[in-house]
DNA sequence: AAGCGAATGTGAACTGGTTCATACAGAATC
DNA sequence: GATTCTGTATGAACCAGTTCACATTCGCTT
């Protein structure tokens, strides 16, 4: 299979091997094609079905999971059994990094949204191959911090926007680049922002009547992507 | 966590030294006091007023900033000016690591809720001191997977939590241990859980009639953290 | 001691978003 | 090809929390 170029983002229908995936992770990207494929030969491949659990928050976190094909959705539940998604995570990327870095129990759910394959790298792998890397220290550092400052996004996101801007934000990030699509239900869209379900399909009617956006089931197609950023940027936060 | 007579973690109207100060950080908590007094001696000290503003979002972010007096709020504005408090900084504490690990500009502002006496350590003292401790890159990353865990835990509490359950919490992880009282307006409480500062009020008011809590200007005394501790799990996250 | 700004306290009207109820269509399962 | 499940669609009632409008009290400055 040619594998000219370094850096193809992948088309989330499509699948991706193992190599392309580490590539393309900040984690890893800096490293040479010599550990990279050291690395890749240590991960080992799985395929779930829709549907499954790949990991329940509690469980003893031992291992970073790749994606190569389908989506799987980061999430945790209420209490009273309500659901709230964090992550959701498409063909080319890769989760669980948290518990492979401190090693404490998954602090979530991961659920498989469609039928994927997915591939593992456990903790022993990454610490023996990478022992000797010293910069793989500071990216870890760099990753985290990246992601501490969109987490805390997240947070102002939901105390400053409403409905809307948030729902507009929402499909904007979600959306493939490419196809100008979110393959995600509406029912889990509602549950990253924070919102009915109701409401988020009222919004994506206002939007498709005045053809913003085009409602599929399973997913949204976005026809203005710029009218949405003006209204996700609506009483945003000042930068 | 046992830590004998080394953490004496200091009551908030009190002054601490800057040893203390560091010596009670995750981040330096293991290194010797060899490298600790090396360090505290390379820390500038500042005192600062009332309503000062110790950094604003954006600003060049150039270094750690110690609490030895004081108080410290972090926090955001909106577009349409309204503000979200992230984080209080109590004295014994440190703010500010997150720009001096990623060299990004300030993620948000600081501003002084009482007059403070303040001690900041430069990029160029953390990583000179530091270089060829390994182990402290190690801290740093359980450090910011810790953080993470939280952050991301204050995006559950905002989408599960009603009025009432994140005012509870608030109060709590507020307070201070010894005293049992929270040193801080209601309008700023208000501003952390992402409430009206009226509804703040009704709800600790209501409270108070119970003999929960006492309210003082500017602070909060709580009579049964038990009782809130039930009211903050009501409709919490399942552990 | 007078005046002023900041923090607190409270009622009443309002509203953004939830909840409930119900309908229907496409996909999967039998 | 009937049934069941999942996802979408929409109206109507409801409500948690906001907004507005004040009054009061405290601490600080003049």
């Amino acid at each position: 299979m040619g594998r000219t170029a370094v850096s193809v983002s992948p088309k989330s229908a499509e699948s991706v091997d193992k190599l392309t995936l580490i590539r393309n992770h900040p984690l890893f990207r800096h490293l040479t094609s010599a550990i990279l494929e050291q690395l890749a030969a240590r991960m080992t491949k799985k395929a779930v079905r829709r549907g499954a659990i790949i990991f329940a928050k509690g469980d003893a976190g031992v291992g970073l999971i790749g994606v190569m094909r389908g989506s799987v959705k980061i999430s945790v539940l209420s209490a009273d059994g309500r659901e709230a998604v964090l992550n959701v995570i498409n063909a080319g990327e890769i989760f669980g990094e948290m518990a492979l870095l401190d090693g404490r129990p998954r602090s979530a759910d991961a659920t498989a949204m469609s039928d994927c394959d997915l591939v593992s790298m456990d903790r022993g792998t990454f610490t023996s191959t990478l022992r000797g890397q010293p910069d793989v220290l500071f990216k870890v550092i760099e990753f985290l911090c990246a992601r501490l400052r969109r987490t805390s996004e997240q947070v102002q996101d939901v105390m400053f926007l409403n409905a809307p801007a948030r729902l507009a934000k929402a499909l904007l990030q979600l959306a493939d680049k490419q196809e100008r699509k979110a393959k995600i239900t509406q029912r889990d869209i509602s549950q990253m922002i924070g919102l009915s379900r109701e409401m988020t399909n009222r919004q994506l009617r206002i939007w498709e009547r005045a053809n913003w956006v085009k409602l599929e089931r399973g997913g949204v197609v976005l026809l203005q992507p710029r009218h949405l950023e003006k209204v996700a940027a609506e009483a945003g936060e000042g930068d």
